[in-house]
DNA sequence: GCTTTACTTGACTATTTTACTTGGTTATTA
DNA sequence: TAATAACCAAGTAAAATAGTCAAGTAAAGC
């Protein structure tokens, strides 16, 4: 598991997705501007959701993208594995390197985490990221009318 | 929140700091050969950890360096944020850019899953890291010596 | 106090990854 | 058949990563 700007760029994309596309395709110019990102850029990585599922094309005019399954099925692991194409060079995988045994603790040490971050972002849907946000957004827009019924009154 | 192999390389590296450090300080060299990362490297990422306080090092004959805190207190996020300097460019941070609100909610949404990752890794130490590892250890001996008395009797 | 050891610092370089560009081809619809 | 938008491939600039080199400085021990 890595998580770099390009993670980042493709989790944002899906998320303009989700937000984006009710039943109509959405296009990647469109997510482009909204989102400032290169159009190739976002093609590049569109190509790679694609093929592991994440996302499916419909070509020509009036066509583009749409999202492979409901939005709480798609997690933001699986969006960030896909771009990364994720060929973690693990070091000592079974052979060389590891000779002492102390060195290969330390790895396994590293493993352990690198599958707790995995699994934990496995269970963060993009359906959920999105809900989340509307309580916060309800919550903060409440205290906002609370605090201005409190001013005024 | 970044996750490189640069942060790989400095969790490593304390894991081995952390099992190698009987009250005797650690020099570079051994941890360098142990983990297979060159020495200068490790220079660049102690003087890293140095300046946040996650070591201390002691120099002259014999010296090397020793975790500054107890490895309870020691996270993972904190690590891994002291070498990537986290200048964490968030595009969007007031001015420019978010123009139609839309652009906003996306960012947004990926600063939370950011905050998100970032609490989740603070709440793993470096203790908890080793003692789960040794749990794991004796669970898996323990499983061993089950199948080999049961294969026997 | 001098020498040795070993950390410290900074500047410099090669490699890899990221982000983007260009220039196409192919499928679909109007 | 013209316009649209996905698809594809090669190349490139900039950034991050990983490593090198050389000149320091602090401490230990003789």
């Amino acid at each position: 598991m890595r998580l770099t700007t390009k993670g980042r760029y493709a989790v944002t994309a899906v998320l303009d997705l989700a937000l984006h596309s009710q039943e109509k395709p959405v296009n990647l110019s469109d997510i482009s501007e909204r989102q400032a990102i290169s159009l190739s850029y976002l093609e590049q990585l569109f190509s790679k959701l694609r093929k592991n599922n994440i996302v499916k094309s419909i070509r020509g005019p009036g066509g583009g993208y749409l999202l492979n399954s409901p939005k709480d099925e798609i997690s933001v692991a699986h969006i960030i594995n896909a771009v990364n194409e994720s060929i973690e060079l693990s070091r000592c995988d079974g052979r060389a390197n590891c000779h002492d045994g102390k060195q290969c603790l330390t790895h396994n040490l590293w493993v352990d985490l690198s599958l707790r971050i995995n699994e934990f972002l496995d269970n963060i849907s993009i359906g959920e990221l999105i809900r989340q946000n509307e309580r916060q957004a309800v919550q903060s827009a409440r205290s906002m009318v609370d605090a201005i019924s409190v001013t005024t009154v």
